[in-house]
RNA sequence: GCGCCUCUAGCUCAACGGCAGAGCAACGGACUCUUAAUCCGCAGGUUCUGGGUUCGAAUCCCAGGGGGCGCACCA
């Protein structure tokens, strides 16, 4: 075999037997060894995208030939031979177009009316229109460039079920419409953030993955052991202290564009690693975020549906700038009638138990407002709204409010009722900083697993000066739902994590 | 982690206590303009797994496994 210039593939028909065992598929009886089984090229170069044809060609009457030879490849999606001519859909990642072939005019037809749905072809051959008016390649020679051992489903329904859908990703992306323009969408936003964050002049960073100490986010996280160094390292929830220290390092503007991985529940809107955008800004403040977080939506959307106005699961979203922007304590006040004020405890307490919230004696009053903002608000929420201006005691990485105590400069982009964006006016006084770290570190001791611990690195940081900041995270997953109208997060994510199968 | 639903041929689905079936795919054949081509033929099963009830279980019950949705957690 090693000596077989055709490869494994071209020189070992029967291996190809032996591993046809899904659906009982074998080769055609015609090749069998020794007997001219196809020879697979090594390379099959200078071939036009279908949808360039489609598009140069257009609306032609029927029964025109061009005079244009062009060759193409692709993958079979519906095969229709018709004793001495054959008509196939061939289709590659721009489009589909007709082949057309005929015992007269094609070599190895024999061959060619024996391939299967799935199979990649490669053609070459004229232009041409068929008597019923369609674009089709009338083919002079071709190639088979790969056999498809297993189907890819039911004709006319693909494949439906979830499991083999985001298990075995390569029959979805062939067999349904949508997710390959589902992920073909998230190739062109992720792009699209990034040029817009490089043109206005953000610098693109990669901070470590692997974490001495979970930080930057409260939640739980991934634990692994590095075996030379004998400690354990955790796969990061956020890469946010990082990248304050490179602001402190002088670069005045960064972003990452990355995975973080959080060990928690899956839920339709929850996969356990996802990618998050953050940026940091020196000189600028939370207001400023506002601002950046409206016009890289809005870049996207163009980008994806072509405006920013958009349908969202049946209902109308916009997403046109200015967005709505609101404090916590006013939207809390508009759903429960009143006028909210963070030291009248006993008024948000008799709020949140009419609220059926189960209110815990350790919460200070800024947790109660939290608790009735997540509850009964945050659900409600359509069209974007950034909620600002969060109690400080649930807030450990911002920076105090300028004129509202027990505040901090904080919001939340809200769309479609989800969280899209968590931002700050970065917290730079080191002192305030560790202070929030003991209390975290406190509410850690007393059984809050999700609570953060004392970063002295980071604080080390903080001691060589932070400038004022403002300071963004974006769930890009998130922001691709949004924009195919998708409900589940697995349908945005290429491979979602699944539970694996076996003993 | 808890609750509800679900799992039948490669795929999409019937059969719902009484002989496991259809369409598509595949395989063999016919067919010189098809479009989900059509027509003829052939083959295809641990009904997710293991127990139980019953004369008889794909079907009812119990346990386990995969998936979906909801809750909790979170972005």
């Amino acid at each position: 075999m090693s000596t077989d210039e055709t490869g494994p593939a071209g020189s070992v028909p029967g291996r190809l037997e032996r591993e046809a065992v899904g659906n009982g598929t074998s080769p055609p009886a015609g090749a069998a060894p020794g007997s001219g089984s196809p020879v697979i090229p090594y390379r099959f170069p200078d071939t036009t995208p279908l949808g360039e044809i489609v598009e140069r060609f257009g609306a032609l009457d029927p029964g025109v030939s061009t005079g244009v030879e062009v060759r193409v490849a692709g993958r079979v999606l519906a095969h229709r031979p018709q004793g001495r001519l054959a008509f196939s859909t061939l289709a590659d990642w721009t489009g589909s177009l007709q082949l057309f072939a005929g015992a007269g005019f094609t070599e190895d037809f024999g061959e060619l009316v024996r391939s299967r749905v799935g199979d990649w072809i490669g053609a070459e051959g004229e232009v041409v229109t068929t008597k019923r008016g369609e674009l089709s390649i009338r083919v002079a020679r071709w190639s088979l460039l790969a056999r498809a051992a297993r189907g890819f489903g039911d004709k006319w329904h693909g494949v439906q079920d979830p499991d083999a859908r985001y298990r075995h990703r390569e029959v979805d992306l062939w067999a349904n419409e949508g997710p390959r323009a589902a992920l073909l969408a998230r190739s062109r936003v992720v792009s699209t953030l990034r040029r817009h964050l490089e043109g206005r002049g953000f610098v693109e960073v990669e901070t470590p993955i692997l974490h001495p100490l979970p930080g930057g986010a409260t939640a739980r996280p991934f634990v692994t052991h590095h075996n030379a160094l004998r400690s354990d390292l955790y796969l990061r929830i956020a890469p946010e202290l990082y990248l304050k220290r490179l602001v402190v390092g002088g670069f005045e503007r960064v972003f990452e564009l990355g995975r973080v991985f959080r060990n928690e529940g899956l839920s339709p809107r929850h996969n356990p690693e996802f990618t998050m955008l953050e940026c940091y800004q020196a000189y600028a403040d939370y207001r400023d975020m506002m601002e950046l977080v409206e016009q890289l939506v809005a870049a996207a959307a163009v980008a994806v549906v072509g405006g920013t106005a958009l349908s969202y699961q049946g209902r109308s979203l916009d997403l046109t700038p200015p967005w709505r922007r609101a404090t916590m304590a006013e939207l809390v006040g508009e759903a429960h009638g009143c006028t909210i004020h963070l030291e009248d405890r006993p008024h948000l307490e008799s709020l949140a138990r009419g609220a059926g919230i189960p209110v815990r004696g350790e919460w200070g009053s800024g947790k109660l407002l939290l608790e009735l903002y997540e509850k009964t608000v945050e659900g409600t929420l359509w069209d974007p709204v950034h909620v600002c201006d969060y109690p400080a005691e649930v807030s450990p990485l911002a920076r105090p409010h300028r004129s509202e105590p027990g505040l901090v400069e904080r919001f939340e982009s809200i769309v479609a009722g989800r969280e899209l964006v968590n931002a700050f006016s970065e917290l730079g006084d080191p002192e305030i900083q560790r202070r929030n770290f003991e209390a975290q570190a406190a509410a850690r001791a007393a059984g809050d697993d999700e609570a953060m611990l004392v970063d002295e690195d980071y604080l080390f940081a903080l001691e060589h000066g932070l400038p004022p900041a403002g300071g963004l995270g974006l769930g890009v997953d998130r922001l691709v739902m949004l924009l195919t109208d998708t409900a589940n997060i697995r349908e945005v994510i290429a491979f979602p994590t699944l539970r694996p199968l076996g003993p």
